[in-house]
RNA sequence: GGCGCUAUCGUCUAAUGGUUAGGACGGAGCCCUCUCAAGGCUCAAAUACGGGUUCGACUCCCGUUAGCGCCGCCA
């Protein structure tokens, strides 16, 4: 059975490239009956921050994504160290001495550095004498150079690789205060958990030959390696925090109204396809078709705007989801942001609310704006113009609302009797029916577009539509007679 | 700079040597219609460039260009 890990390290919230790699490690767990394995990658402890491993947890709870086992690299530490140990004992790895920070003297930007000059020959009691007076070095592995070699590996996405150890550098295992690098406790821990699939971002393509060292020197067993392209700005730079904004962070999808699996669907669809135009899919959708074949090779836009923080296809993905939930469901989910927006609601009324809303929202949050007047006491404040009809004047506004509330007083109020009797009204009065509804919508939703009429009055009931439309009389006349009183 | 990777409509992608280069989002238009949506239909829109190989190239090879990644005692 596969055992695929997902490998965060804590330094910052999760961020929708990390979501995603998740999210495709678990689609192959989930696909395959394998493990997914949840790895706080938190050795590099001067970045690692409480809330950011917060953050993460977060998300995945947001995203409904579980995993199987979970495991922190700091308390693995003894495993790294001695995995270290076993390297530098085989003859692999030696201790640089060079003082931190000695070479960014000599640096000539980003020159192919490959090792510090007089290191790598240090005899072994040279090495252990100025390790036991306490001299401070960094373990690195390695690499060898006197017999060139091409390390290869397959990957599952990018396919044959392979590189000259004559390109590779002598990478650090061990850092100076006896804490493990990524690459070693990374490794250590792959093996150590036996990982049978790596599934990670791209930018770890060209570490891989590193690693695939340390799994020889260990003398372990490779493991599959996927890579995954990389997520990045319109402009093609990649996904960051400080150039980009919250739009790199899940929670803000989750604050923005995002159904988590709409979500998912979403970053799937950014460097994967199912290859056969399937583009609305269920989490079950997704784990029954994912593949590393479908995997694409090139970087994928997260196609957002300074304007519009969110891809289009994002909204359009959720407006999708949120169309095709069960109304129940929805109601639910819609329920806290409401309850937020200060609104009073109770589960009985929302439910009803729910199918006059949902093929007009494309995020929870927008119902707050689309469903305002369903739950209000008061209507908020409107333009008393907005109550004139196309093609018409204020009299016949008037005029309308007058004969809609003379109607309605009278009219049961379900669906068919509204109309039935608010369309023979039009036609009693000479009016387009647009003309005769648009005052009533504007009365009763204090805006112009809203849902269909009848049934918004059929929920709203017989004494708020009355008291709605005397407001908006009200309101109507008192702009008329300020008009005319103005201009005689 | 060295090494590695990548390149199809604006964006996400399909087409594993033979298609009028397909779908979706977004855009434009039409239909439906009590407004707004939803839905239906139509249109515009791409193989980065240059060489090969081949009867035939988006697809294979080489080069150019561009982008990205790695080259830390970060991950």
């Amino acid at each position: 059975m596969p055992r695929v890990r997902f490998a965060p390290s804590p330094t910052g919230f999760l961020h929708i490239g990390s979501a995603r790699t998740f999210v495709f490690n678990w689609l192959y767990a989930r696909r395959t009956g394998g493990t997914m394995i949840l790895r706080i990658d938190d050795t590099d402890v001067d970045r690692n921050t409480a809330e950011s491993e917060a953050s993460i947890f977060e998300g995945l709870r947001w995203l409904e994504l579980d995993w199987d086992e979970e495991y922190r690299q700091s308390e693995r530490l003894e495993l790294h160290r001695q995995t270290a140990e076993a390297i530098f004992r085989k003859g692999l790895a030696y201790r640089d001495f060079t003082p931190a920070g000695a070479a960014d003297d000599e640096k000539p930007r980003g020159e192919g550095w490959l090792f510090n000059p007089g290191m790598r020959e240090l005899t072994a009691e040279e090495s252990d004498r100025r390790a036991a007076a306490g001299e401070p070095f960094v373990l690195r592995f390695k690499v060898p150079r006197e017999t060139l070699r091409e390390i290869r590996f397959r990957d599952a996405v990018y396919g044959e690789q392979s590189k000259s150890t004559a390109d590779i550098e002598d990478f650090a295992l061990l850092r100076s205060n006896g804490l493990p690098t990524y690459h070693m406790a990374s490794c250590a821990d792959d093996i150590d958990l036996r990982v049978s699939h790596i599934i990670r971002g791209q930018d770890h393509l060209t570490n891989t030959f590193k690693h695939i060292l340390i799994f020889e020197a260990v003398g372990a067993a490779q493991p599959e390696f996927a890579h995954l392209p990389l997520l990045i700005a319109p402009d093609g730079s990649k996904l960051s925090k400080r150039r980009h904004g919250p739009v790199v962070s899940v929670t803000t999808y989750r604050d923005a109204g995002f159904l988590p699996h709409a979500f998912v669907n979403f970053i799937c669809l950014l460097g994967w396809s199912p290859k056969d135009n399937r583009e609305v899919m269920s989490r079950q959708d997704l784990i029954d078709a994912f593949s590393f074949e479908g995997i694409n090779r090139a970087n994928a836009v997260v196609n957002f705007r300074e304007d519009d923080p969110f891809d289009p296809k994002a909204m359009w993905l959720n407006a999708q989801h949120i169309m095709a939930l069960p109304a129940g469901e929805l109601a639910d989910r819609l329920f806290p942001f409401l309850c937020e927006a200060g609104y009073k609601v109770d589960r009985e009324k929302l439910l009803a609310v729910v199918p006059l809303i949902r093929e007009r929202i494309k995020t929870l949050r927008d119902a707050v704006a689309v469903a305002d007047f369903f739950f209000l006491e008061q209507l908020a404040p409107y333009d008393p113009t907005e109550l004139i009809p196309q093609k018409g004047d204020a009299a016949m506004a008037l005029a309308a609302l007058e004969h809609a509330r003379e109607v309605l007083s009278q009219t049961a109020f379900t669906h068919e009797e509204l109309e039935a009797a608010l369309r023979a009204e039009a036609g009693r009065m000479g009016v387009k029916t647009g003309q005769m509804f648009q005052p009533i919508r504007v009365a009763v939703c204090g805006r112009k577009t809203a849902p269909p009429l009848f049934e918004t009055l059929a929920m709203l009931g017989r004494e708020t539509t009355l008291e709605r439309i005397g407001q908006a009389i009200q309101k109507l006349s008192a702009h008329m007679s300020a008009h005319s009183a103005q201009k005689p």
